[in-house]
DNA sequence: CTGTTTAATTTGTCATACAAATAAATCAAA
DNA sequence: TTTGATTTATTTGTATGACAAATTAAACAG
């Protein structure tokens, strides 16, 4: 059942984000009712009008269905919309679980090899520009030391400018995703230890093909940069199959 | 502007599709303004809250665009959401545009191939099962002259069948994308003067070598299948880069 | 016990009013 | 004249109350 923590929840995003949050962390289950619309619009002290609002959007979600007089219940993730940018961000507190987790590296592995390998065909002058410059702000160093640090921001960039110079439509779509995705991993390995060098040189790799428009050496050398994300976190081989341009 | 057809616009359904098309189609183009909500209800006879309703969804799915004031706006191609399936049904006819057909073939080239892989690591007994019923019931044979025609349900079938076993949630979002599109690839490449046999062939060889768990076969196979509809309907190689296991 | 009818519940739609936000127009001052 | 603040008008956002439509559950007749 559902009871609300206090005072926090106001506004139309507020209670948006709060019911998506207790379905996806489970605490709303499927196929569980949610109360009809007056009674839940009373409780969280708004009109029936927002709270069809919310509802409207979550139903959109693929997280709740409704029907006329059965009411509103919760469906399986199946049928979530794990793609919409809102639903990953709010799913973060999966990762921790090696389905939701594996899975999101696999869309990964099978994703961004390829569009790095149309950005190599594709990629126009300022899609060259803007990967280049990306990879330029990856790395802080002169840190006490001397020890290489990320940053995370232009990191995400860098991988957001090769899915955008790819050309492709839908890969784009995904690539909202992927973006969103990227934030957590990237906390994730980046609370392992590791030597962000190899990664550095994985990187720089992918932008050195692309801009020599070398599909291949840029495929692999995404494939590079990812295994070394999915090692760092420490998951196992995932049955993705990569081509071998490991000599390129 | 917007003018509406005779009488056939009368629900919800209807009204959101008539616009969604409107857009899709071009007649409405980017940052075109539509009237506000009051004259537009008026417009379509109907209420204020159904057309906020119908709105909401657009602008879900990301074909519109509305701020307080300033009134709703179209949003270009790029911030459509292209994987969603009713998005695009709408769109199917765009699919005479090269750039969208090819984004498309592509997407499937990129995760259809791994799909079969994943499959042929991770289907259980009743994935393996729909999968092979569905290939049975693939090929409508005695039919005068001998020929061989497709059923295209079960064709679609097969294909989803693959997606789902691979066990892969993102995937599996995609593939009710992939599901609308082969309706109207299928279509395209019926139109052209095939052997089905072919096919037949490259299927087959997805299907056993899903059942040998044999993943780079399934690969393999999937990639002829895909090829195979690609020449069909007469367009390029793409750039998307596939493994070589045609030995396999 | 079975099939039909009735009643109750819940979402869907409508109409109206007002709040909030923002663009455009007006006006004041340098 | 130009600039900056102020007012006004327009449009979306929210609230409220009423009724329609759909569907489950209960009551009832055979």
């Amino acid at each position: 059942m559902l009871c609300l923590p206090e005072g926090t929840i106001t506004n139309k995003k507020n209670i948006t984000e709060y019911l998506a949050r207790q379905i996806i962390g489970g605490q709303l289950k499927y196929n569980e009712i949610i109360p009809n619309e007056i009674d839940f619009a009373a409780k969280f002290g708004v009109s029936r009008t927002m709270i069809r609002d919310v509802l409207k959007n979550l139903e959109m979600k693929g997280l709740i269905e409704r029907k006329t007089n059965v009411g509103t219940r919760v469906r399986n993730i199946q049928s979530w919309n794990l793609l919409d940018e809102e639903v990953l961000n709010w799913s973060a507190g999966l990762l921790t679980q090696n389905r939701f987790l594996l899975s999101l590296l696999e869309l990964r592995l099978i994703v961004e090899p390829q569009a790095a390998a149309l950005a190599a065909v594709r990629a126009n002058d300022s899609d060259l520009q803007l990967i280049s410059e990306n990879f330029a702000h990856m790395w802080n160093s002169g840190m006490p030391g001397n020890e290489v640090t990320l940053n995370t921001e232009a990191d995400i960039a860098f991988h957001k400018a090769i899915i955008k110079a790819s050309g492709n439509l839908f890969i784009s779509q995904i690539g909202g995703a992927i973006q969103a995705a990227l934030h957590h991993t990237i906390y994730l390995s980046n609370k392992a230890n590791i030597d962000h060098k190899k990664s550095l040189d994985c990187h720089r790799r992918v932008l050195t093909a692309i801009e020599n428009r070398n599909s291949e050496g840029a495929y692999a050398g995404m494939c590079c940069v990812l295994q070394n994300t999915i090692a760092d976190i420490g998951l196992q081989s995932t049955g993705v199959i990569l081509s071998d341009f490991s000599g390129m």
